[in-house]
DNA sequence: GTCTATAGGCGGATAGAC
DNA sequence: GTCTATCCGCCTATAGAC
């Protein structure tokens, strides 16, 4: 688990998408200005442009790369045997701990995808309720069959997302805790926060390993 | 608690300022131009000059207000005698409420404050500092005397105030709930995510009524 | 695949008349 | 308190040499 081994020799392309994540993070979409990123890459202007037909595009690209890694590892876990509240703590652990983790690339996810064009957003759109569905689906699961107590599935998932959503901004990496640890505390909350109507301490984190 | 009758005369600082936080919600601080602004509220640029003497000024303004305004209403819960269960409900509620009805001036304080060069950003945080320590500090007492599960009071008071902030993006005025039903659903599910030790339906919605 | 040079427009902000 | 006119810099993006 050891951080991508092959940053060593990374293209130019994946490079320019890592220093425009982080100052599309830092300073957003519409506060970076392209000299900018090519001065962080270390290149000019007009190369970022052999690479990325234009700035859209390159947040696009930002963005699809995330997505397309994380969905089919929440999917996995949503489409397992487990019960409800299972799939959904450890999804949700995950959901939290990538994040915190590529907190960059996340941050443009939820904060700068606002800004693509229409084309650019049709996309996008499909992928994100492709991978909050996941998340949906299980609660609305555990609701019908008793493991949460009754209420709007959709609002719920909204809280719990936002919830853990906010690590993006929050999180500060000099704090007390592992991104590990605030995934695990963020899930055991969210989990807690459904509520159990059968009392019985059902998968918490503490109960799950 | 009808919404504000004198807005029948309103002067234009606070028109421009409405239409201001409309549009940096919408379009972000940084791909909002003062021409944009100016075109919205039916005055030139240089109108909006007169009342403002930047963009940077105009936004601090926008959540100087806002800030202000909904601050002593959440301290007058914090500090008042209820039990902590009920105060952390109560103020969770009143900010999740505020966040939805007011969301395009809450959304500049939460969204598009971190755009506030480093003068305007000092105040900024101060007074957001001094918000969030009234439902910090309620946590903390209530973990403190048993109300709560034994926790890290700054990770929880993080992730509900997290989760409460997500409305200003997700929520929709088409949809099903009201903001009090959403600032209500919110509210409970955060009040259950802190977990209650003694399992008596402490301090739900549904028993502060 | 990277560079220099430049197009062409829009950005925030100001001067000064009325 | 609102206007017209304007400054000047930075923006995204392109052309075309090497």
């Amino acid at each position: 688990m050891i951080n991508r081994d092959s940053q060593q020799e990374q293209g130019t392309a994946e490079r320019i998408r890592d220093a425009a994540a982080a100052l599309f993070r830092e300073n957003g979409f519409n506060g970076t200005s392209m000299q900018a990123l090519a001065t962080a890459v270390g290149v000019t202007k007009s190369s970022l442009y052999h690479h990325y037909p234009s700035k859209q595009a390159l947040l696009a690209a930002i963005i699809e790369v995330t997505m397309s890694r994380v969905t089919p590892l929440v999917r996995e876990i949503a489409e397992s045997d487990l019960s409800a509240s299972l799939r959904l703590h450890r999804a949700l652990e995950l959901h939290t701990v990538e994040s915190i983790r590529e907190r960059d690339h996340v941050a443009c996810f939820r904060e700068e995808s606002r800004y693509l064009s229409p084309d650019f957003m049709a996309t996008h759109r499909q992928k994100r309720d492709e991978y909050e569905v996941l998340f949906r689906q299980t609660v609305e699961e555990g609701i019908d069959n008793g493991e949460f107590l009754a209420q709007d599935p959709a609002l719920a998932t909204m809280a719990l997302l936002g919830m853990c959503d906010s690590v993006i901004r929050r999180y500060r990496p000099a704090g007390r805790h592992t991104p590990d640890e605030i995934a695990l505390a963020f899930a055991d909350t969210a989990l807690r926060g459904l509520g159990t109507p059968a009392a019985a301490g059902v998968a918490t984190g503490e109960a799950a390993r």
